[in-house]
DNA sequence: TAGATTGTTAATCGATTAACAATC
DNA sequence: TAGATTGTTAATCGATTAACAATC
């Protein structure tokens, strides 16, 4: 059944799960108990009917008439996105990206852990930031597997990104954030999430440049 | 006409411009003179047709029997993206993400000129970074509007991000890129692209949970 | 019970892909 | 000319929205 229910999903979806998540979060902080499709949906901007789809993909978490019980959901959902555990992650390059990450305090509340740092700047090796050791970027494989990382985090300068990921292919890391912009399709098997800096303020430009329209 | 040919286009219409343009540059470096829609393909990860039609949007620009003429093409999308020319931006926050992105050499071959820099730190307030001038976050609206700064680009810490944007919306900035998590929802007319850590990490998440199916 | 709101099916909308006539 | 490849229309696929019976 679970290989059935987790198949076809609309892409967009496992972005909205985040955010409904946080929001839930955010509720019951505020001691909210319960909350309907209709209200979430004010909250978020989606459409109340989108919401109650998308939570049909995964089973039924509400109830006719009540709404949704604020923990409950958000019980589900940590579940669901699969961070009702920890990952162990690894930060690749210390420069000032690397250190802003390694510094963002919202990390061990996601249930992401950065347990080790790569560098080939001399001056950084065998030095720890926020506790964090940098090791050499030859050492990458053996400390990768050491350490049972799950997921890298790519902070490296523009150019060096696709060499990078062809060599934690080779560690067995199955799932990647570069910040680095790549030009390779990622190996096979391989899931790469890219936060790219010129895809999102060319869209920016683009808006601009076709406003008045 | 430009109004009719600017109206609706799929949204993730934009995000594929940006690859194709970055695409064409790299080819162009590299001498090549003309390319089909299947060669583009290959390099990209889209379909040659779908790389046709994202094309129609916007007039015709290759030759049947031909292909596209490579720095034809790459005029054309620059121009499509409104980077025919530059865009002044303004960066808010100068912690090490500030500071990555200051030094980010992408920027100015980008058509994205930082023109100033706020932060609330009164040891930064005054320096230069970069030869960017960190001024006072109270002077936010004064010198914006004096550098006619047309993109905002929010680093700040979790929790401010919300206060800034509608600070921000008093100022005319359309056009804001956030590296901060903001809970509400943007105001009228402005567009805000998010850049958000947890939804890309836990989008890695569900993708590794999820694995076996 | 009456009112509210879910879960789900059917209808709509939008985006991608396939196919091919036009044309270099 | 023959072969290649575009631009575009039609077919398909996928995602969102509307509607409503079921149910608390």
């Amino acid at each position: 059944m679970k290989s059935d229910v987790f198949k076809k999903i609309p892409k967009m979806l496992i972005y909205r799960l985040s955010v409904y998540y946080r929001t839930l979060n955010k509720l019951e902080e505020a001691k909210t108990k319960s909350i309907s499709s209709y209200e979430l949906s004010q909250i978020v901007g989606f459409t109340a009917a989108q919401i109650r789809k998308d939570l049909t993909y995964f089973g039924q978490f509400g109830r006719p008439g009540k709404g949704y019980d604020v923990s409950v959901l958000r019980d589900n959902l940590k579940e669901i996105i699969g961070i009702n555990k920890s990952w162990n992650v690894a930060l690749i390059g210390v420069g000032f990206l690397g250190r802003a990450l390694i510094s963002y305090k919202g990390f061990r509340k996601q249930h992401f852990v950065i347990v080790c740092a790569f560098d080939n700047d001399p001056k950084k090796i065998g030095q720890r930031y926020n506790d964090i050791e940098v090791f050499s970027q030859d050492r990458m494989e053996e400390i990768i597997k050491k350490m049972g990382v799950d997921i890298a985090i790519l902070a490296v300068p523009e150019g060096v990104g696709d060499t990078i990921i062809k060599e934690l292919a080779g560690t067995g890391v199955k799932a990647v954030l570069s910040f680095s912009p790549l030009t390779l399709l990622p190996p096979e098997g391989m899931k790469v999430n890219q936060v790219d800096l010129s895809v999102e303020l060319e869209g920016l430009s683009y808006y601009l440049s076709h406003l008045e329209e």
